[in-house]
DNA sequence: CGCCTAAATGAAAACGTGTTCACTTTTCCA
DNA sequence: TGGAAAAGTGAACACGTTTTCATTTAGGCG
């Protein structure tokens, strides 16, 4: 008994389905192009032999003459992630519904992005790349990959003030060479601000994420900006790395060393639940009576009764869309312009705020 | 400004470095081929203007002559899903050090396998397929993909006793055609339905997964074989579908509706989660000391502060190493017998028992 | 120095498809 | 019915590799 049973034939090929049906091998490329002039009947001829002898077109030999793999590099850091995960979900259902496949990477998130890893990607020829590591910067995408690949960080900004202060990591503007998805951050944590201040809350802490993310530190300064609007004393920031472990260590740590707060902000969900599981079991504290914890994504976990976390929910659904969009429109016209999406956010409130 | 600047200059060729080289097309590719017969510097003069010229050999079309893709289809119901997530983590990290490249894919798990994305994969040509889908059977995969492909179905096992008792679902023994890799579930509940008789719990019910899901199927075979040598009473069966929100409605249930239960034994841990949540929050009861709750699987979200989960614990390290290993063998003897390779399971103790 | 063997090399043939370009057939209108 | 325009069709080339097969070059030994 082998793995390979004698029946093992071969794929079929155009070749086959053409002599079956006794046309030209063009004829049958044509018969799975909708678009290409073929008398109706002969075309229904031709995809019934095909279907009959299973046929389906290869696609890296199509891939050779066309310059269209199909395939859509993603980079991730850390599929694990909750909120990753969702993404990449997400992301695979549309694209697949629109005739693309996924072609997984990992990278990490802590280590500068591997020149290799784009090389190494580049020989699949994809039609197009998605990075979700917010370390990455597009200069270096730009050193790997060809000109006409387009190319789409998810880069979280803050809307105002317009002038990015701390603009030496995104050197020179060469944003304007990519597409680009912007989550505008401004809009949900304005009214997590907002709430805290109804509350009373001065003293807030931000419990951060890896240093080397641009988008957690978009949201530090937006959350500096908010603050400063209202009056409220400085921020007090925690050190963290968007892990559960580090939110639940740098919330110890703020209370035990740093004095504590009325609030602590979390660079995202996963690490607010950290926040929130040592103040309740460690350092005996009531949420939200005693302090007010928010966190920032809204993953599906937020919503389990033991956490029930109020967050800034990211509209995963309009990203991915906006982000199939324009693939779509960067592979009809190369040429096109470059533009950048938004997309917005909104607070969600649930029980770790009032 | 336009996204494809003026200096997009096509992708280098073999043709090319030939040409700056001064030497033929077959010299360069043999250069990238370290068995291939080549003059040591000629190689070294070769690699270095490649480097100038960034070239990287186009696998599109390497595929069409080598028959190797270097890609492997990977079909996942839910990436949302902690486990599953964690699982294509691992396999891509695995695949992507073996030269591979991860080609995800998304079924839904209630559906039965959707023909048309078997279609649609094998258009990329995979060098394999590994399905997690848990509702799969290999007589779906046998008629749609080429013999030549290696596949592998996780499909968990009970291990004794070792004739399968509801076979209907598994016909023919086709499963002898793919490599397989079976998760021993034995072990790990044998560990933990000792450890619950050891409390003295009589009256268990087991929290369901969905029923097309052959593994959960085991599970609980497994369980019932296990309890049915203890003599204790018959297994409570909950109806769940592997989510957190009907683990926490049908442990509702089971508490106003079906009298209740000394344990919960849950299908996978999310729902776990669910039960958990339930049992406190909802019901006011006290876990571990009123009810005893176990999962399965030992996902991430387990050893958190909140659920603090006993749970079962499959090797998922193990399986993904024994995975890449099988392909890796199949790919280069693809006429060695079929064969099955087994990953252990085992109990990690936590706080929702004892 | 000359022979024989072994290693290195390049020309050319695949691999399976899409597409251009002539060519043939059909359709439509006068 | 004739002719022109339109539509349908097939042969051949291109896509970028790997690999076979002659051929050339280097190497070792007498």
């Amino acid at each position: 008994m082998t793995g390979k049973p004698e029946g093992a034939q071969q794929r079929a090929t155009a070749e086959m389905v053409a002599r079956a049906a006794e046309v030209s091998r063009a004829a049958v490329s044509r018969a799975f192009n909708p678009e290409a002039p073929l008398k109706p009947e002969k075309r229904a001829r031709i995809l019934k032999i095909a279907e009959e002898l299973s046929y389906t077109p290869d696609r890296a030999a199509r891939a050779l003459v066309t310059r269209r793999s199909h395939l859509v590099g993603v980079i991730v850091p850390d599929v694990c992630s909750p909120w990753e995960s969702q993404e990449v979900d997400a992301l695979t259902t549309a694209l697949q519904a629109e005739g693309f496949a996924t072609l997984l990477f990992k990278t990490r998130v802590d280590s500068s992005m591997d020149e290799r890893l784009l090389t190494y990607m580049r020989g699949f020829n994809p039609d197009s790349v998605i990075v979700f590591a917010e370390n990455v910067r597009p200069h270096m995408l730009s050193r790997f990959l060809d000109r006409a690949v387009p190319i789409y960080v998810t880069y979280p900004v803050e809307r105002r003030p317009a002038e990015r202060e701390d603009d030496g990591r995104w050197p020179g503007e060469p944003d304007t060479l990519f597409d680009r998805i912007d989550v505008d951050q401004w809009e949900g944590m304005e009214q997590a601000v907002a709430l805290l201040a109804g509350y009373g809350c001065r003293r807030i802490a931000y419990l951060s994420g890896k240093p080397v993310s641009l988008g957690q530190h978009a949201r530090r300064k937006t959350l500096e900006a908010l603050m400063a609007r209202r009056g409220l004393p400085a921020l007090v920031v925690v050190p963290g790395d968007f892990s559960y472990d580090k939110g639940y260590a740098g919330t110890l740590d703020l209370f035990r060393l740093e004095g504590g707060a009325d609030a602590v902000f979390a660079a995202n969900d996963e690490s607010a639940f950290g926040a929130l599981d040592a103040l309740r079991y460690e350092l005996k504290l009531r949420v939200p009576e005693d302090v007010k914890v928010i966190g920032f994504d809204d993953i599906a976990q937020s919503h389990w009764r033991s956490y029930n976390l109020t967050t800034v929910k990211v509209d995963l659904e309009a990203r991915v869309r906006a982000l199939v969009r324009l693939i779509q429109r960067r592979l009809k016209t190369p040429d096109a312009p470059a533009i950048a999406e938004t997309v917005r956010t909104r607070l969600v409130v649930r029980g770790t705020v009032g």
